[in-house]
DNA sequence: ATTGGCTATGTGATATACCAAATATCGTAT
DNA sequence: ATACGATATTTGGTATATCACATAGCCAAT
């Protein structure tokens, strides 16, 4: 008896309309496929998602409270624009804290979570020969992420995920030259090293290289 | 023309309910005001603050993404209980970021905010001997985060005000033990003259040691 | 051609009605 | 007395109507 309850299928949970709208959003953002300054109203997102007004309103209200959309004085959101200053703090922030995940994640990774990680590697040098911009970010994100989130540290990985957000749209901007760095494939494999050794420090540093040339970069192209 | 332009009041601008609510909200729970486990349903918020539902759900929903309040699988919103692990990730990140904050906050101070600083240290001294323990706790933020938001660094301040949100509702069960801790004021003191003194590293010592004895206070606390 | 105002339209905010699912209540059978 | 099941109530989720305000476009007057 126990044996049949255990087989039955729990019922998918299907999400609600407010949270799939909102993590869209969420996505579209981070992947940098919204221009900064672009236009968002209810009305228009949910036309698009082929929803009612109210959980449009909702999904587009949480991310204005995560600075993922800014609430302009008048009636419209925006997609926010950063400047160099908010583009510095940002910066900052994220090798501290994706830094300190990388440091914590050395001493968790399994065999097969490193195994997945080095595909994750070669898939992305094979995207980036092959020029496909929108992959290449992909799997950058995915390769951070998946260090980040073995440190365990899920408030961690949460704070990054809002400091991604808010970097999302600058993308959009650059990223046509951000995908082409070539630095970053030397210090992803830095990284994978330091897994292997189970060092801490050399991944931290590995880590925040790869932010520091991606800083340079964008820096330099902010005007 | 100009000069009477300039003079006129730019027409108050009423906030929406929703965000009112959304801030109610959000203050009583930094300021430990809910209990962990405590139920939330957007009909009795909505009662409470005489609000239609939409606002209160969306309020709600904005401080589910926040971490602010939990969104039980079934249907219905508690307020977060933290076990032992979230604390010590809090905290980890409480020193590492207030830390930070105070260490550039102290190159920013003017007279007037050392002043009011000064000030805010004085009525805490006061509230603390006359056994106000509400009083002390919300002092005692206003103390913390004037120091803060003195850094510049907006987006941290952000990230700082989420940890607060988090551990708002453990001082409600603890608070009576919390704001009777005597170091608390020795490691203010010790930040007034750091500040003084322009000592960007002393004060970030003086937080970090302040926060210190509150995570030793409730580690030892939380069973 | 410029200015002023009127109108139409778009938009966010709110209230409310309704639904489906979860929970609580209560009665019945053994 | 206890366990089970049917019914009632509560509750979150969604859609929609309505309101107030902002913006844009247009027209007329000077």
């Amino acid at each position: 008896m126990s044996d049949l309850i255990e087989q039955l299928e729990p019922q998918r949970r299907v999400v609600s309309l407010t949270q799939h709208a909102y993590e869209q959003i969420r996505r579209a953002l981070i992947s940098g496929s919204f221009r900064p300054g672009q236009k968002l109203t209810v009305r228009s997102v949910a036309a698009a998602l082929d929803i009612s007004q109210t959980p449009a309103r909702e999904a587009i209200g949480r991310l204005v409270v995560e600075g993922g959309l800014d609430s302009t004085s008048t009636r419209s959101f925006v997609v926010p624009t950063i400047d160099r200053e908010d583009l510095e703090e940002i910066y900052d922030l994220r090798i501290l804290l994706e830094g300190r995940a990388a440091y914590f994640a050395a001493a968790h990774f399994g065999r097969h979570e490193l195994a997945s990680l080095a595909a994750c590697q070669k898939a992305l040098i094979a995207a980036r020969a092959e020029g496909d911009v929108k992959e290449v970010l992909k799997l950058n994100e995915v390769f951070h992420f998946t260090i980040y989130r073995a440190s365990g540290k899920q408030l961690l990985v949460a704070i990054i995920e809002g400091l991604w957000l808010r970097m999302g749209p600058v993308l959009n901007q650059l990223y046509p030259g951000f995908s082409d760095q070539t630095e970053t494939l030397a210090f992803h494999a830095d990284a994978l090293r330091a897994i292997e050794q189970q060092d801490g420090e050399g991944l931290r540093a590995a880590i925040q290289n790869d932010l520091k040339s991606g800083h340079a970069f964008l820096s330099s192209s902010l005007r």
